[in-house]
RNA sequence: GGUGGGGUGGCCGAGUGGUUAGGCAGCGGCCUGCAAAGCCGUCUACGCGGGUUCGAAUCCCGUCUCCACCUCCA
């Protein structure tokens, strides 16, 4: 079987090939970090995480590759009197990692700092002048501007000319060539402060944000590497401006360009300027971890995923679908356990099949439900084995998604075994004489047991000989 | 104006020529003292108009409409 993958550039569905047999090398876009991670953040960074997990089941030993851009127009802008902006990258750098770690988000094999790589971006910027393709500013600022028109290709990856693009002549020109030309270096303003300026052949300044991720991606993964990834939204220009750059520099840089669709919110793209963003913890607070991250995993990863939101309120909807569905798939587990019987098993081949798909976890989790139910087929009709055999197939599933409801990524961290005990305890007794009014067809008290205990959030479920119960 | 992606049954969400996606919700049944859970069955589909074909959600033409990008954005 072989790994296919979309690929923006040629919009086709192609086999996956490496730069070196057996090994994938993934550098995915991470965020700026100047305010809270979102759920499109929190998606896009799931996203590389599934496809990582994927080429690893599959044999590949992966490399990935997720920046953080520390230094930005945002990032200074957002500083405050009482937090620099060094200090506020950091926080929010892990704020971000909070969320990613929320929902079983690895961490990348590396999670370079834009401000860790700045030599590099330089060496960058100065082949590209060497080259012909970039120009210091002829406006006696430091500003370096890539040259659009000296690189013919420019557009390929969106297929745009660039004399088709949206007329942008009215845009402050700052001494570039053309109005479409991008900054690779740009010059220090009087109010930024000193920490964030860098000396470079051109003069003071910082990086501008596409050489930061031509740099890091060239430093950890090499001239070639296999998989770009990054949200849709960063296909123009910043996708485009990178492999501009790389290119123009002479490297052969990254073979496939995938993109991970947007989270919106009542059908449009979120956005700071809309205030319509959703933050990670306001969807992670309203259903389990585990829960948002089959939500947001179940959904083919270039489709767009829509949340509803009515007056500033987050729907329960499909996150409340999520829920039962991802239920009903613990609760299997739940019953199957009750077996005994330990297997071990292989993903299904229809599973795999729509993994190596270009990654179709819509029918990959198909494919998951499918095995649950004839798993609870098999334990209604007492056939234990082949209960534990869909069970383990299920097990096997999960884990290569990272849904693994058993894993100690889920667990919550605060359980008090003292407690848990007493309260089984005090449960089972209170089943245990419902059982006692049930066996002499006292009905009404048994009911009043049942109901107090829901009354408690405590569900009891009647199976043929005993009766379980769980925390609603 | 340019580029890319959509419009599928009550809802979410797959599917590129013919046979059940899957989930949630509903209805009927089995099971149960009654429930719950589970299982079985079942209703509401492919934006619109043409065309190709024995046969189209799926291909072609036209058309309406939504979204994203072209400006910082996962």
């Amino acid at each position: 079987m072989t790994v296919r993958i979309y690929d923006s550039r040629t919009q086709t569905v192609d086999d996956f090939s490496p730069v070196v047999p057996g090994e994938v090398s993934i550098y995915v876009c991470g965020p700026t970090v100047q305010s809270a991670p979102h759920i499109g953040h929190v998606r896009s960074a799931l996203v590389y995480d599934v496809w990582q997990r994927w080429f690893a089941f599959r044999g590949y030993r992966t490399t990935l590759v997720r920046n953080v851009t520390d230094i930005d127009d945002k990032v200074l802008a957002n500083a405050t009197d009482n937090e620099s902006w060094f200090a506020l990258a950091y926080r929010i750098e892990r704020e971000f990692n909070d969320a990613y770690r929320a929902v079983g988000i690895l961490p990348p094999s590396y999670e370079p700092r834009a401000t860790g790589s700045i030599p590099e971006m330089i060496e960058l910027i100065g082949k590209l002048i060497d080259r012909g393709h970039a120009y210091p500013a002829g406006d006696g600022s430091s500003d370096v501007y890539f040259d659009v028109r000296s690189w013919p290709e420019y557009g390929v990856l969106t297929r745009q000319s660039v004399d088709d693009m949206e007329d942008a002549t009215d845009a402050d020109p700052r001494g570039k060539r053309d109005p479409r030309d991008f900054a690779l270096w740009k010059s220090a303003k009087a109010d930024e402060p000193e920490t964030a300026t860098w000396n470079s052949p051109w003069g003071p300044g910082r990086p501008g944000w596409h050489i930061e991720c031509s740099a890091m991606s060239r430093k950890y993964l090499g001239d070639e590497f296999d998989i770009h990834g990054g949200g849709i939204d960063l296909r123009f220009p910043h996708h485009e401006n990178e492999l501009a750059q790389s290119s123009a520099a002479g490297l052969a840089f990254a073979r496939v360009w995938a993109h991970n669709g947007a989270v919106t919110v009542n059908g449009t793209k979120m956005s700071k300027s809309l205030g319509n963003s959703i933050y990670a913890d306001e969807l992670i607070g309203r259903v389990r971890p585990i829960v948002v991250r089959y939500f947001l995993l179940a959904p083919h990863y270039r489709s767009m995923i829509d949340v509803r939101v009515i007056e500033g309120q987050l729907q329960q909807g499909s996150l409340a679908e999520a829920d039962a569905a991802f239920g009903r798939i613990e609760d299997f587990l739940t019953r199957a356990s009750g077996t005994g019987i330990l297997a071990e098993a292989d993903v299904p081949p229809a599973f795999a099949a729509a993994m190596d798909d270009d990654l179709s976890t819509p029918q990959a989790v198909a494919v998951l439900h499918d095995t649950v139910r004839a798993g609870n087929t098999a334990l209604d009709r007492d056939d234990a084995q082949a209960a534990a055999g869909s069970a383990a197939e299920v097990l096997a599933m999960l884990r290569v998604l990272g849904l693994d409801p058993a894993d100690e990524q889920w667990a919550d961290g605060g359980t008090d075994s003292a407690k848990d005990a007493a309260l089984a305890t005090l449960v089972e007794g209170l089943i245990r004489d419902r059982s006692d009014a049930r066996a002499a067809r006292d009905f009404a008290r048994a009911d009043s047991v049942r109901d107090a205990l829901a009354d408690a959030g405590i569900a009891l479920e009647d199976g043929k000989d005993s009766t379980t119960w769980s925390i609603a």
